[in-house]
Parts: C-alpha cells; structure tokens; sequence
DNA sequence: AAAAAAGCTGAGTGATTGCTCAGTACTATC
DNA sequence: GATAGTACTGAGCAATCACTCAGCTTTTTT
C-alpha cells in the first residue's frame, strides 16, 4: 500500500467515526504514521482530502454491489429483492466505515455548496435504488410482486433497511436481530393481491 | 422568554444544522444576542449545554406525541398505526432541528460516554416505538393486524418512516412525495393473511 | 554520476477554540 | 440607602486547528 492509500484509509475510519471538524489533520497523520506536511504534498486541503475519502467510498460500493448483482440470475423478481436486501445488510457489517459516513450529517450539508460532494452521494443512492427498482419491476412482469410504483417502492424498501442499518451503526437495536423479520416484511408488503380466483 | 430559555433555542438550531464541534460558544452569544460569557453562566459548560438542548428535544417530543395519541380513540390498531405513522412525519416537519439532532451521529457517539446523554436518547426512542408496539398489539386483538412479534414489527415500521424522514432532512429525497405510499406500504405489511374461508 | 523530479519532513504561523475571572449592573431584602 | 445575592460582561488565556514552506531524502531521467 502507498503511503497516499495509507492516509486514505486512515482518513475513511476517522472521519467516519468522529465526523469532518473533530477529524485533526494531526491526528489522521500520526494514525497513518506519515508527517502532517504528506496529507497537503498528496491531498491539497482536508476537503481535498474527504472528497477522496467519499470518491473511494462510491467506488467501493457501487463495484461490490453491481458485481454481486450482475453474476447472479434470479428464479423472480420477489428473489432478487431478498437477494438485494441481504447483500445489503451484509455489505453494511462488512464496510462499517463507509456506511457510518454515509449516515452521518455532514457529506449531505457539505454536498450543499461542493458540487463534486453532492455528485458522490447522489450515484451512491441512485445505484442502490436502481437495484430495487429493477428487481420490483422485474417482480410485477413475473407476477412475484404486486402491482405498485415501482421507484416509490423501490424508495420505501431501501429506506427500510437502510434504517435498521442506522440502528446498528448508532447502537439503538442490533440489525441482525430484526434480520429475518425484514426479509419477511419486504415479502408481505410487496405479495400481490390475493384474488378469490386464486383458490380455484 | 429568560436569556437561559433563549441560549437554549439558539443551541438547538446550531447544534442541529452544524454539529457539536463546528458551533462554537462564540456563535451561540453572537445569535443569542448575549455576551460568550453567560453561556457558561447558565451552562457550567459546553457539554452541558448540549445535554439541556437534548433534554429539552426529549421533553418536546414525548410531551408532542402522548399528548397526541391519549386524546384520541382509534376504531383499530391499524388506524392507529395510520395515525401514528402520519403524525411522526408531521411533527418531523413542525420540530426540523429537532429531528436534524436525532439523526445526527454525534449525540449518539457522546452516549457511550456520557450517561445522561444515553437516557435521553433512550427515552424517545422507548416512547416512540411503544406507541406502534402498542397498536401493534391492540391490531392484532381486534383482527386489523396479522399474528407477527409486535416489538420487532414495531421497529420495523419505525425505522421505515423515520428511514423516509432522514431521506428528507438530508436533502436527497422528498418525504412527502412518499406520504401516502408508506401508510398504504404499512398497510399491506401488517394485512392479516387472507385465507379462502374468507371469501366464504 | 550528474541533474531533475518527486516524495517527504516538522517547526512555525495566524486564526479559532472553550473557558476563566475580575469587575459591573441590576434586583431583592432589611 | 446599605447589604447581599444574582445576572451578566468581555478582555484575556492556553490549547488546538489547518496549512505553509524551506530544506532534506529518495527515485527517476539523462
């Protein structure tokens, strides 16, 4: 790993974990093992600097989630959404750094006035949400999801998970406990209709 | 309004919008109109500031929804679910900086150290998803609401509204455009199973 | 091996921070 | 109107901040 990789990873965990204003420069170079004068030779501000802390953050989960995704064939669209969901839950235990970021305040108040910021997080979410959004469309065309917005749908779900994964990442309720019943509610919300016919 | 009372409101927006450690004490004088100095009059310092502006969101929002809930008859636990999911996301809409502060990762950083600052956040939350818990249960007394573990059903719907409230505060999609689609999503989540007698 | 370029250092700088404290202004009690 | 207690002030302080820069070391190019 170069040293710039170094202070990038360190960067992600203290900015993550303490937020952008109470992340020192001092402490990110001691953490990194580097002198605080290689942050500015590599990265020219702290902003500089976050902004490529939340660039390697979307590269991270948009590749792991398409990647996943895309070598995977589903028997219906229902399938692909529990898929999705798990892999999401899973995903957010397994980089804790980049969802805690994403979680906090400040990327979002930042993206106010620094377009690149804004950009980041906008591919982020819309990525994600286009993973639903295909799976529930996908689910009404083979019958496994009920007739329904398809990106409103999309939106409601993510932001189910989403919020449970909160809950982990800010010590209220353990997401693994609420794992199963998540799965099992996504299910019940998107199942279609049971006709009279259907029972015939 | 007491100079006290008004530090208090001042140190709710800028704790809110800003974070802990990007408002300064200088700033909260400045909008308050007083001089830096009597802050740490009222509030021996900083820290317990912050933990009065908490105190004071845990008062608001408890008092808000109780008061809310009690005066009011639900013909059953599905409308009152209805009913508490629409009221969370208008009293989200009256008290920003209040929800602002609950989704910020901050206080609940600060909790692990700071005991006081733990039971507020406790508090809310315990009351908040009691109230679904409870119409949960009462739901399923009367039928309106199929046979699931309340407690986590009732975290469930929580953290799906409060998912689409955060969605809002943090700029990136628009909570109403979802109102009417979560409470029908609610709906088909907690719709107890039709079974063909059903139809007979 | 000389020259050029890139990588890296850490003391130094001016600005800002939370907080103190000696002193002033106001209010209540006698 | 003297006394006491409460409310309030703002200059001043030590600590911390992001960032600079002159100079050193290592690598690459010639």
């Amino acid at each position: 790993m170069t040293r710039k990789e170094a202070i990038l990873q360190a960067a992600t965990i203290m900015f993550s974990q303490s937020g952008y204003k109470d992340t020192s420069t001092a402490e990110i170079a001691k953490m990194t093992g580097v002198a605080e004068g290689t942050i500015f030779y590599h990265f020219k501000n702290k902003e500089k600097l976050f902004l490529a802390v939340l660039e390697q953050t979307r590269a991270l989960i948009i590749d792991e989630f398409n990647s996943f995704m895309s070598h995977r064939q589903f028997s219906s669209g229902m399938e692909a959404i529990e898929t999705a969901v798990s892999f999401y839950m899973y995903l957010s235990g397994k980089f804790e750094n980049a969802f805690l970021l994403l979680h906090r305040y400040f990327p979002y108040k930042m993206a106010v006035s620094v377009p690149g910021c804004r950009q980041h997080l906008e591919a982020i979410y819309d990525c994600l949400v286009d993973i639903f959004e295909e799976a529930v469309t996908a689910g009404q065309k083979d019958g496994s999801i009920a007739s329904m917005p398809p990106r409103k749908t999309a939106l409601i779900i993510f932001t189910m998970v989403d919020g449970v994964v909160r809950f982990k990442t800010y010590n209220l309720y353990d997401a693994s406990a609420l794992y199963g019943d998540i799965i099992e509610s996504c299910k019940k919300m998107l199942r279609p209709e049971q006709t009279a016919e259907a029972y015939f």
